[in-house]
DNA sequence: AGGGTTTTCGACTCGCGGGCATAAACTATG
DNA sequence: CATAGTTTATGCCCGCGAGTCGAAAACCCT
């Protein structure tokens, strides 16, 4: 939970990915999020604003850490995140909302991956399995992932090279804008 | 866009039901989500944080306004809002988004409607028209509104008296948590 | 060359959203 | 009281998209 305070006349987007650079090293911040902000009263003397937001990173681009730094998954959480806790619970909680109806994953994964790769991504943030076909077959129709044609090359225990993809556009995309109810029926 | 100032030892939330109360007369705020934080630089000297919030409160429930206030539909808006046409517009993007996948339409409609009714609180916020029926049966599929068993007398002009009905929960349901992909395939 | 492994493609099923036609229930009029 | 007009409710059909499954394709190792 890197973070800080914001500099006069700083914006708080500006602040958040100052922040980021300078204590973890990140600065291919694929997508920023604002999550929710509240007044906090922890300190009676002081008053403090918080302000959270989620950062969403690629795979692979490893943020540089304190040595003595431990990675923990979003399920068993130690309790040693004070205030945090619920604001990972909603940073989470959101996340997996939007990839469930935009690209967001556009921010998790590589620049080119396999529909495997595509599909841990997914199982991670979900929690349970995914179907490399039908993700593929989902997000292509929608337009939001292609495939560039490379492929690649099969692992240590053999089987069939993967078709490498790519999504299409880098900015979030809400795929289905309204899913229940008639659509303003476009005439084309 | 009534607002105010929070005051110290104030939660966030606490302050913008306070600004409702005394100063449109809301009481009964159906929803409160707070949308996005930005710092505003438009006074050099003041160094200010806004923090919008989207309240919904139901149909029928009309503020206390001063006498000379005119009600403007969110598709023509005057000019005169400066700094508020965006946080008008991210909310009302956020309650299309929300009004198609969950039941954010409890704290719009009057405690008890009709599908008519309903259907037109929706075409108020979507800007199109929806069916009562489809409308009804994709609710009702959900478990999110049912009958009362009360039915509304015919208007003026006759017709068969409407059924009532009412939500059956009076805080937010994300009524589709995955759309696209596995659902975890609850047993039982 | 053959077995094992992984990916890809196609066909099939099923449930849901949407539309339409018809029945039901009420009001107003003569 | 009968009829026309209006509005709501109900049932049926259709199309589409998600999910599953099986077979084929492509690769590695022995």
């Amino acid at each position: 939970m890197p973070g800080g305070f914001v500099r006069q006349g700083e914006s708080l987007e500006g602040a958040m990915r100052r922040h980021l650079a300078e204590k973890v090293g990140v600065t291919d911040v694929g997508h920023l999020e604002q999550l929710d902000s509240h007044s906090a009263d922890t300190h009676p003397e002081l008053w403090l604003l918080d302000v959270s937001y989620l950062a969403l990173i690629a795979r692979g681009a490893e943020p540089q850490l304190p040595p003595d730094t431990e990675w923990h998954g979003v399920e068993a959480l130690p309790k040693i995140a004070f205030g945090h806790a619920g604001a990972i619970a909603r940073a989470h909680e959101r996340l997996r909302g939007k990839l469930s109806y935009s690209n967001a994953a556009f921010a998790l994964a590589p620049p080119r991956f396999t529909l495997r790769e595509l599909a841990d991504v997914y199982e991670a943030v979900l929690g349970y399995a995914v179907s490399p076909t039908n993700l593929g077959r989902v997000l292509g129709r929608d337009g939001l992932i292609a495939a560039t044609g490379g492929h690649r090359r099969a692992g240590a225990a053999g089987g069939r090279p993967a078709a490498e993809f790519a999504f299409t556009r880098r900015e979030l995309v809400v795929s289905r804008p309204l899913a229940a109810f008639k659509p303003p029926e476009d005439a084309g």
